[in-house]
DNA sequence: TTGTAAATGTTATATTATTACATTGTGTTA
DNA sequence: TAACACAATGTAATAATATAACATTTACAA
């Protein structure tokens, strides 16, 4: 059984707010969204994103510095991620393929090192954008 | 045959810094670090870094924000990069792993996406700080 | 009820990256 | 060589992303 996170006010509403979009949210546009709701500064936003991100409900896209609500129900933390993104029309899906992670999970490199956790984005067009 | 790249000016000054760095250097500490030899604004070193990107020669290492030399003699262009970071002392190892890259670049998942890149961030302990 | 950790509020500041515009260098081909 | 096109440079200003520092409040269990 997972720990239950309660989220918080202001955990709340910034999740629900990149739960509800179709595509990654950057951290100013998420304030600018939330200002309305009593949430005036950078850091507000920051730590919530830091808590939902930490109990895996958000992750962040590295190369796009967004964040993106978690679209795997049992991915409750953020240890092994995989995204594709369409370079044309920025669409970010997560990619839950159990093949993949475990193959990823499993890798181990010559260096000796012992991973605990991943992030791989791919890039490419997505089919809508391919077919153009 | 790859098409040869002559590097400008500000370029081989900024790569050289970045090739003889044992670890990943941020733009701003790179710019620091030219400024002896003329190139004195953030614009110099990024629009350097795009096209040292661009060709290969270097890789941008997502999650630190930092810029590390191509380990990989056979990797022209970064489609296809996979790294080591070490959560402890930040160590950043470039991946060279066959069997890996022919992995990730043969996948493809069921959303009809065709990728033409990706990008591959493991995080852990290197042997060194594993053994503290 | 009291101690502790988590979360919040607020201001200021640090870090990372781009826009806009003018100029200079480099290599190709008429 | 002259003319052109494209890459690279120089410079100033500003945008976008993220954190530090400090005071206060809330949640919740011992
Ligand atoms: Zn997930
Ligand atoms: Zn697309
Ligand atoms: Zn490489
Ligand atoms: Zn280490």
């Amino acid at each position: 059984m997972e720990k239950q996170h309660n989220l918080s006010k202001n955990q709340k509403i910034i999740f629900d707010l990149i739960d509800k979009s179709p595509e990654p949210l950057k951290a100013y546009s998420i304030l600018f969204n939330v200002q309305k709701k009593g949430i005036n500064a950078p850091l507000q936003v920051y730590r919530a994103l830091d808590k939902l991100v930490e109990i895996g409900k958000i992750h962040k896209i590295e190369s796009r510095n967004a964040f993106i609500a978690c679209q795997n129900s049992s991915c409750q933390i953020s240890k092994a991620t995989a995204f594709s993104i369409c370079e044309s029309c920025e669409k970010v899906s997560e990619i839950s393929n159990t093949k993949l992670s475990k193959y990823l999970s499993n890798f181990a490199d010559q260096a000796g090192m012992k991973y605990s956790k991943y992030n791989l984005e791919f890039f490419g067009l997505c089919k809508k954008c391919k077919s153009k």
